[in-house]
DNA sequence: AACTATTTATAAGA
DNA sequence: TTCTTATAAATAGTT
């Protein structure tokens, strides 16, 4: 635009490219500014340069954020608000599921039964009824399983016990007798107290006194809201 | 820049405020096209009108999204970023916590014990037993709530009866007698089959086999992840 | 970074 | 809004 017309073409001189732009991208700051000025508007410019390098001019009255929020309000939808307003209705879903697995659970401890049918409280008897016996059944496995175990150790540890015996016998004649120390067996079934937490997360029903026993350990987990 | 010099304050008078907005704003437009090409920038420029008319230019190479986001990523973490993580770390927790509700639910309905103590199982026969007689009697309840009702409905429509068989005999006389038409009753407990879901959410177990009956309408939602 | 000949943008008027 | 045009402003090439 002076000392010569230039075609609107990419600069293949890289110096002289870099000059121009950074001559124009003052331009161009230069003439926003003196818009928002003149005419109280609001402007926004970002821009990369070849290299990848950002250079940002905004209206003194406003910010950044605020344009783009305003930019996406009017273009009505999508953007990157996509992504928050996704994440935000999944975070409610995921509330609300959380919210209905909590019901669940109060109404499969007898809690919150009120607004259950007859039906569904029955067909939910049944299902608690087959559930006490397979927990049961479940119950009833992991002891005997521990009993065999416990039985094998037993007879092990008798097997250990006849051998010694007869060693003994076998040095009888040895002048320093060895007297056996008459081996004290440990308690057959061996609980292990204080062990992992049961399950994964306890719910107190909203009437506590209903909670008679040892149940004096459950834990509260705060809902996340 | 024409015709004399302008001072870059506010165009008072509207209608030149929004000659020069429209002129200005296409010289801008024009300037940035131009570094785009001259220079290989890409340039995004938003901007609104006093009246709150939005006007964007973006070079051709590019999108507005594409140049907020890079945008973001070169000022790095900034505004709503934190708010960003903030909520992802929370769908984190929310999606943990679901899981545990699932799984207590899960072994609630006899699935999913094998990781579970002898102990742990025995509290939770014992907690289910009196959860089944907290449904038991809450089902009671409702039923004979729901029978008390119907009786006193029969017992209304039986006294509407006896006042017609009165009102009958009294106009006896009438010539154009009246036959009493037997009114028919409803059954006394009546069910609202197919009525709103029992539970807020149903998991299936993992050996659905097991869950025989009349669970054939059981709902999985899916998870959320 | 400064200079300046020239091109370009544009204010005011039509 | 668009066209015209005198003039201000921007800037390409040079120093």
């Amino acid at each position: 635009m002076a000392r010569g017309k230039i075609q609107i073409k990419l600069i293949e001189n890289a110096t002289n490219r870099q000059v121009t732009y950074s001559k124009r991208r003052n331009g161009l700051f230069k003439k926003a500014n003196e818009l928002t000025v003149l005419c109280d508007a609001r402007v926004s410019i970002i821009m990369f340069s070849r290299t990848g390098k950002l250079h940002e001019f905004i209206s003194p009255s406003t910010s950044t954020k605020q344009i783009y929020d305003q930019y996406q309000k009017v273009l009505g939808v999508d953007l990157w608000t996509t992504q928050y307003e996704k994440m935000q209705e999944q975070l409610k879903k995921l509330k609300e599921v959380n919210r209905n697995l909590r019901k669940e659970i109060r109404q499969r401890m007898g809690d919150c039964l009120n607004d259950v049918s007859f039906e569904d409280l029955q067909a939910l008897e049944q299902e608690m009824e087959t559930s006490v016996k397979l927990i049961r059944d479940r119950k009833y496995r992991v002891i005997s399983n521990q009993i065999d175990t416990s039985r094998k150790k037993v007879r092990n540890v008798e097997e250990i016990h006849r051998n010694l015996l007869h060693e003994l016998d076998a040095i009888k004649e040895d002048p320093y007798g060895l007297v056996d120390n008459g081996g004290d067996y440990d308690t057959i079934i061996g609980y292990q107290n204080g062990g992992p937490r049961i399950f994964a997360l306890r719910l107190q029903p909203n009437h506590p006194n209903l909670h008679s026993g040892g149940g004096s350990d459950l834990t509260t987990y705060p809902l996340l809201e």
